[in-house]
DNA sequence: TAGTGGTCTAGACCACACT
DNA sequence: GTGTGGTCTAGACCACTAG
């Protein structure tokens, strides 16, 4: 059925997805038009049903159409911003910045959890923690301020760990299997404690990332990520469908 | 082959979906793990190799694990946190706050680019542009001082609108079809116009977010958010794939 | 009730990477 | 070579829903 030749290298629904993504992207179908059937367009593309059908759930997947039963494919409106965030490593970061990295673990505690640290957590039972402070550093200037919480009901051998190699996010990512996460970003200004580790004025302006990490079966770690608000920013992407 | 009556409601390659990545997420499957090939889970499910494929070609997606020819697939290690932002429509966020929303446009002005505008919008031809300021309200507060740049080469209707109904921001996604818009994220001290603006103090750790938002053919829209530190923060999940 | 998308099959050939 | 995943087909039946 498809030219014996293939006329050039990408596949045959890709060639289908980028054509249907640029009428889209252009306008030429705006929010609210019908898209062909996909009986259309297996004729149209001269190819089979399943072909035309992952390309058409692809695009709804990214967002792009929605699909209706016994009405067919629309195009969307573009929806209220949602974006891919790239939070990336500490190091890398830094090391992307052409600055030499290095970690210091500024303070360190073994104690039953707190109210606090229950609340920063997510957890009820008053399980023993690991509380950790850590500076990370760009050259020589300070980069980041760290406060941790590990869950060592989850991750016992935290205890025993020194942390002089790996810090601890990466320590943790090497250890725990796959997490789910949430992140709270605010703009906060520095306090006593952050001001000092990070050599700045009190009050001046700070990003922080809050992280919440979970395992299948519990909270495993929360960390506070307190960065000086002139040397870091976050970028995120929105685009659709990203194959 | 398939059980005559549907054993639950989940579709057959859902089911695969959820048993394998249950295996990653409890660690079952750690990182690095060799899944079964696609010809022993045709076996193991007493299903086709396609509805297989699509399961693992949906784990692959979502960063979950990874395919490699004449090798196999495997399961990933959790990557560089990357998460789904959320950047939801002011008017939204306030109204889910319970409060009052409504916005006033406090200035206007129209002109040929300047450098700093070119420089915002991604351009370089010095096209006129249509510079807004808007603030936001929450109840009686200010939420949110807004800065915008409209390309009037792409969208010269937006010289003859008032922006009496609609915010710019609303108004413009109605307007323009599918674009790709890319964020950043930033923590500084308000500076005397936004402080005013605000009601804050000069100085005032608050949350920037800039949007710069392309067409199919060229930039549209620049906007710098501006937000007091201490009434917003921005949410982002991390989870494998969202199906 | 008719027509859409949702799902699934049992094949097939190909490209690639490891040997 | 050889075996993996990548792609594709030409059907089929089902579930949902608009008219």
């Amino acid at each position: 059925m498809e030219a014996l030749v293939n006329p050039d290298r990408r596949s045959l629904h890709q060639r289908i997805l980028d054509d249907v993504q640029g009428r889209i992207l252009s306008g030429e179908w705006p929010p609210g038009h019908r898209i062909p059937f996909e009986h259309e367009m297996t004729a149209q593309y001269d190819c089979s049903r399943m072909t035309v059908s992952k390309v058409l759930n692809q695009l709804a997947r990214a967002g792009l159409i929605e699909r209706r039963r016994r009405s067919g494919s629309f195009v969307l409106r573009p929806h209220s911003q949602s974006a891919v965030l790239e939070i990336r490593d500490i190091m890398t970061e830094v090391q992307a910045l052409g600055l030499a990295y290095r970690f210091e673990i500024v303070s360190r505690a073994k104690r039953r959890a707190t109210r606090t640290d229950l609340d920063r957590l997510h957890l009820e039972a008053k399980v023993p923690v690991l509380d950790l402070a850590c500076l990370h550093f760009a050259g020589k200037e300070p980069f980041c301020h760290e406060e941790r919480l590990i869950n060592l009901d989850a991750v016992p051998e935290a205890d025993a760990e020194a942390f002089a190699e790996r810090a601890p996010g990466p320590w943790l990512v090497e250890r725990v299997p796959w997490t789910t996460a949430e992140h709270r970003i605010q703009a906060i200004g520095a306090n006593p404690l952050t001001a000092a580790a990070l050599g700045i004025a009190e009050g001046a302006a700070c990003l922080l990332i809050e992280r919440r990490t979970k395992g299948a079966e519990q909270p495993i770690t929360h960390v506070r990520l307190t960065y000086p608000g002139d040397g870091h920013e976050l970028v995120a992407h929105f685009a659709p469908s990203r194959n």
